[in-house]
Parts: C-alpha cells; structure tokens; sequence
DNA sequence: TTGCTGACCTAGAACGTTCCAAAAAAGCCG
DNA sequence: CGGCTTTTTTGGAACGTTCTAGGTCAGCAA
C-alpha cells in the first residue's frame, strides 16, 4: 500500500519527528525562511517528499486570518467572451500565487448569492464579479460591509462605489457608427442586447451621440433590444428590416448578435458586408474565422483580465478598499463584414 | 459604520454570547439539528442575522477532517465544448450541496500539476478531471494514492483505473460514416485532432470499423490530424482537397474542426452540405446557429457532467474509490452540412 | 421526598497550522 | 573559559469550528 486511505493526512507534526526537528521549524521551512540552517532545511524537506506531506491551507488560512483563496464569479461561462476573460483574471491571480476559483451563475442572481454565500465561507480574500442580469444593486453591499475587496467586470452596479473594469462602450458604439457612416451609411441599426443592461445603455449612448455627430437624428434609428445570442441577432434583423424603411448597416451589441444578423441575413439572401453592413463589438477569437470575418470593436479582453485582478490584488494587499474604475481601449478591428462604400444594390433596395 | 473591517469576523462565540447560549448550542442551531429548543433556536438565528455572522467553513473542515469542496480541472474553458460541460457539473454539484469550484490548464501539463496540488491543499473532497493534452499516465497517482476521489471527463489516462466519463467515440464515428456512406459517398475523410489524442484514436476506430462494414477501405481514407479547432479544420481540409482522389465528405474530430471546414469550403466557392458533406461531433449550442446548420453527433453534454458529478458523489460519499466508466449514449443530429444523396456536382468534380 | 426519564444544553478537547517569546546553540573575542 | 552577539530552534497559545461525553432541569411516579 503505497499510501494511506483519506482519512490519515500527513501533518506537520509528523514531518517534524521524521525530520527530528519541532513543528514550528517545519513550519519556518514550508514558508522557506532564511533563517533555518540549510542542512535542517534539507532533513525536513527529505521528509516531507518521502512522507508525501501535503500542506493543509485550510488550517494555515483558519490561524492566519486570510486567505490566498480568490473568486471569479462569472454569469455565463458559456460566452465565450466571458470564459476568456474568466481564463485571464485565473492567469493573473495564479501569477500572483493566489488560488483563484471559477463559479458560473447562468445570469442568475438567486445563484449569485448562493455563490457569493459560498465563497464568502470559504474565506475569499477577493473577488471579482461579473453581475447577473438582474443584479439588485445592494446585492454586494454585504460583502463590501465586511471589507471584502470586489472588483466589478463589465458590469456596473448602480449607486454603488464599486469599482468596475470595462471596456469604453460608448467609445467603441462611437467608432462602429464612424465607420458606417463614413463608408456613406444613412440608416444605421443597433442590434441585440437586452433593454435593461447597463452595457447596453453605455454602448446605446455613445451609438447616439455619433449618429448624431454624423448629421444623423438617433431617434430614426431602429434600436432593436433582444437577448445578446446569436437567436437574438436573427431576431433582432428581423425587427430592423420589417421598417419601412430599413437600415443599410447595424452595429450589434456584441459578436453573439453580430453572427446572428449574418446568419438572419445570409438566410434571406442578403450578403453581409456586401449588402448590408455588419459590426460587432467584443472581438471573440471567433469574428476572425467567421464568414464573412467579422468587424468589430476589439476589446482586449486578457488586458481587461489582468487589470481586474491587479485592482483586485492591490486592494488585498494594501487592505484599502478604494480602486478606481479602469475603463479598457478599444479599436476597430476592420475585416470584412462591414464592407466598403455603400453599394449599388444596397441604395437601390433602400 | 453598519460593518466592522476585514479583520474582526464575527464567530460562533460571539452569537453565543449575544444569544445566551453556549458555542456548541450555535453549531447545533446552524447544522438544523433537532434538539435544540425551538425558542433557543429562534433567539440564535436572531443574533446571526444581526450581527452578520459568517459561517468559516475552512475551520469547519479542519475539525471535521472532511471539506465540501469539489474541483473541476478543465482543459480548455474556452472551448464550448469544456464550458457546457463544467457548467453542467458545477449545476449537480451544488445541487448536492457541495461547492465546485472550477480551474483552467490551458492544455498544459505543468499547469495542470499545480492546480491539483492547490486543490489538494484546499482539501477537496474529489475532482473531476478533463485532462489536458500531453498528461503523464502517472500525473494522477499521488491523488489516487492518497484516496481522494477522482473521475477522469473525456479522456481516458492509459494504464490506470481511473474511471472515465464521456461519450461513446466509436459508435459516435460510425453513425456518421453510415450516414455518410448512405448517402452515396465513397470517398470519406477523418479531419482534425491532435494525432496523439486518446478520444481520436476513438473516433478513428469506429470510423475505420465503419469504413470496412461499408465495404470502403479504410486505409485510403484521408485522415489529417490537426489542432482541434476552426484553423485545425480549415488547414485539414486543406490537405483532404490536395489528395490526387479528393473526399466528397468527411467526419470531423469536433464542432470546432467542421466549422473550419466549412469555412474552408466557402472560401474555395465550395457550397458545404450541397457539394461536400460535413458531420461534426459533440453537438455544441452553436451547431444549430452555424451556416449551414451543422450535421454532428450529438453528446449530451449535461447528461455527461451530471454522470460524472454523481460518480465523484458516490465514493465520496461511500469512501470506496470504484466507480465504473460511463459511456454516453450519442446519436446523429440530421441538419443541412452533409446534405442528401451525393449530388450531381459533387460527382462531376470528383 | 427521591429517583428516573427525556429534553435540552454545554465544557473542553480536538483539527493542522502560524507566530510570539524565549530558549538553546554556535561563534567570537580576549 | 566567561561573556557577548548572532543564529537557529522551540513550546505553546491561538484561529473557529465539531463532537463526545456528560450536565442540568422539569416533570412525574412512587
């Protein structure tokens, strides 16, 4: 029997009479302070190999009164903007030697408290969040109370100081509008997202404010809210072209949408990029292998990651709970979804 | 000041005293045991709800010697694939009243190694596995050893008697070649996969098997081995089209690959599912929405993590470390990529 | 009154670490 | 060798729970 059943952990103690040293020299040794004499060091990690120890945070956390334990709540892991912004903070908080975990709330609140319950019993030193649709604004009001560091993705909490990482929404709407407007668009759509998102608002506003810039009246504009899915963008195209007088382009309230209106175009017939422009906005890995390659507002999203932790790791560390918002570049990714001058046959349609 | 600072957590002494009881009558009240006073119980919940209490399940675990924590290790997150599987998980996990938490390896060994020892050190209770590329077949015996439950998602690990979940890869594979071969073709491809996958040689199997009960020969069907994802698939399809004798259809290794091809069929003027037919496999969300709706073998992806869920369950809750592998049942989603009977086009060009 | 029962409650020892204060050992110097 | 500093090591009290073994108390029968 190579080793023991789940009950008999090796403890410290045990490595402590193998190696004959006290408990607190091994603990000196496992926290790999200077001031153990390196033979001792060397009989002591003997003795943890061949006892096959396995260090107990638990406990250690439980006498320490913190934890190196961090959580990532995500409201839908299967977006693959999400996971890989998920994939970037854990890339993060791991570098920093924090055990970052993952939990997935399906865009429900009633999850989200169970979860945030959860981690908070397991101790969290932080967390970041991405809200729930539907979030009650006081839903963190518990955990920032108790001094618990929260950064807040994507998603602003209304009334709240939380901080939040995100990109420049209504920047990014803006250049999407730019661009269809200055390839000769008149009548440009905003597609998908759902009617009650703070996102949405911040992208619906900067998409106003250009439109409006560009000589264009926003209130003309044909502003179709729908679930942020590929389902949605079907949907929401079908709103757009039942006008009567319909949109030549659309800016979408994320890539979900975006291929969705391909998809909803390509099935009438219509060709996007050619026929009919399309942009989308986040820049997953998948706008570029998608036909046709899809424009869109490029937010870098491990960028976006990495600083949400970094706030994060700093409140942890400084015990202040005062970051500030970072508000992440965006560009426009041209490819070609949204196609060049206006063309013939779109005019003529219109 | 409605709550202290991050250091004073209030504890099960505090709501004692606050309540007039003793500690141990807290831990009764807070566990719902029934011979605590319903008076008693009432003036407890009172002071927790007063005083915020939070339950320290760290310190729980440490005297129980057991934790409720359960870790996913994940390949790739940002795989849907992945994604829908760790959420299914996660969902029966908490269902158990168990806390999932999930970590990412990015296919990386290394990574892979440190992750399980966190979760060791955080005292998971068992671990559900999707193994990432390139795993030494020993990488889980210490976790074996040590008698912590552990169920291996999708990829088997060779010489071990870990249990495995997934779907069935061989049958998976012949119901596309049957369906293909029904069709009229006679020329089918393998594309996409790392040569060196477990769940490959699977599927190559029961592809191989299918080819021969066709009476096709499954030493001249072109197989490519490639990254399992949209680029994989296109570069595959690639080599498929340079043979001398070209396939008119092919199985894919995953959704991911067929969307590739499909891509790479389009952008050759090549109409999939009218002149090349396409099956992928594992059915993702996304299939439904591609264009053309994908033909693949559908997995059921919930069904798959619930199975593994209950699995880790059970010898956590039994202590015996002996669950048999589960083979999930698949079956062919008839949609448009690989189309009707071999048409006219595809045989001209052939 | 006493003794017994059952319902309810509790003291105190664990659990595996960390950390403080201080002891022991080792060097150094004359 | 004694006295001093410096380096290493250590005992034991925490940390917040759970759990065992037993304690208290009211009610009731004798």
């Amino acid at each position: 029997m190579p080793a023991g059943s789940p009950k008999d952990r090796v403890t410290i103690i045990e490595i402590a009479a193998a190696a004959g040293v006290s408990k607190s020299t091994v603990s000196l040794v496992l926290k790999g302070s200077e001031s153990v004499h390196p033979a001792t060091r060397e009989r002591v990690n003997a003795a943890i190999r061949d006892l096959g120890y396995v260090y107990n945070r638990g406990a250690a956390n439980l006498r320490r009164a913190r934890s190196n334990i961090v959580g990532m709540i995500i409201h839908d892991l299967t977006n693959p903007f999400c996971a890989e912004l998920a994939v970037g903070i854990e890339r993060s908080f791991q570098a920093a030697g924090y055990v970052p975990f993952i939990a997935n709330t399906a865009e429900s609140p009633v999850r989200q408290a169970e979860v945030i319950k959860l981690m908070r019993e397991q101790g969290v030193a932080g967390l970041i969040i991405s809200a729930a649709r539907g979030t009650p604004n006081d839903a963190l009001d518990g955990l920032v109370a108790a001094g618990i560091p929260v950064v807040l993705a994507m998603r602003r909490l209304q009334g709240r100081r939380i901080p939040v990482v995100g990109p420049d929404n209504r920047l990014g709407a803006r250049l999407a509008v730019e661009r269809l407007a200055g390839l000769g668009h008149r009548r440009i759509a905003f597609l998908g997202g759902y009617s009650d998102s703070v996102v949405r608002a911040e992208r619906m506003e900067g998409f106003r404010a250009a439109l409006a810039d560009a000589g264009l009246d926003p209130d003309q504009a044909v502003n179709a809210a729908t679930a942020p899915t590929r389902e949605g963008g079907a949907q929401a195209l079908e709103t757009a072209l039942a006008q009567r007088n319909p949109p030549t382009g659309a800016v979408c309230f994320n890539d979900m949408v975006a291929f969705g209106v391909c998809l909803g175009l390509r099935r009438r017939g219509i060709h996007p990029g050619r026929d009919f422009a399309v942009i989308g906005f986040d820049d997953v890995q998948e706008a570029v292998h998608a036909d046709p390659p899809l424009t869109t507002i490029a937010v870098d999203v491990m960028g976006l990651g990495e600083r949400a932790a970094q706030s994060v790791l700093k409140m942890i560390e400084t015990g202040r709970n005062n970051a500030e918002d970072h508000v992440g570049a965006v560009h426009l990714a041209v490819r070609e979804s949204c196609g060049s001058a206006v063309s013939e046959r779109t005019e003529k349609r219109a």
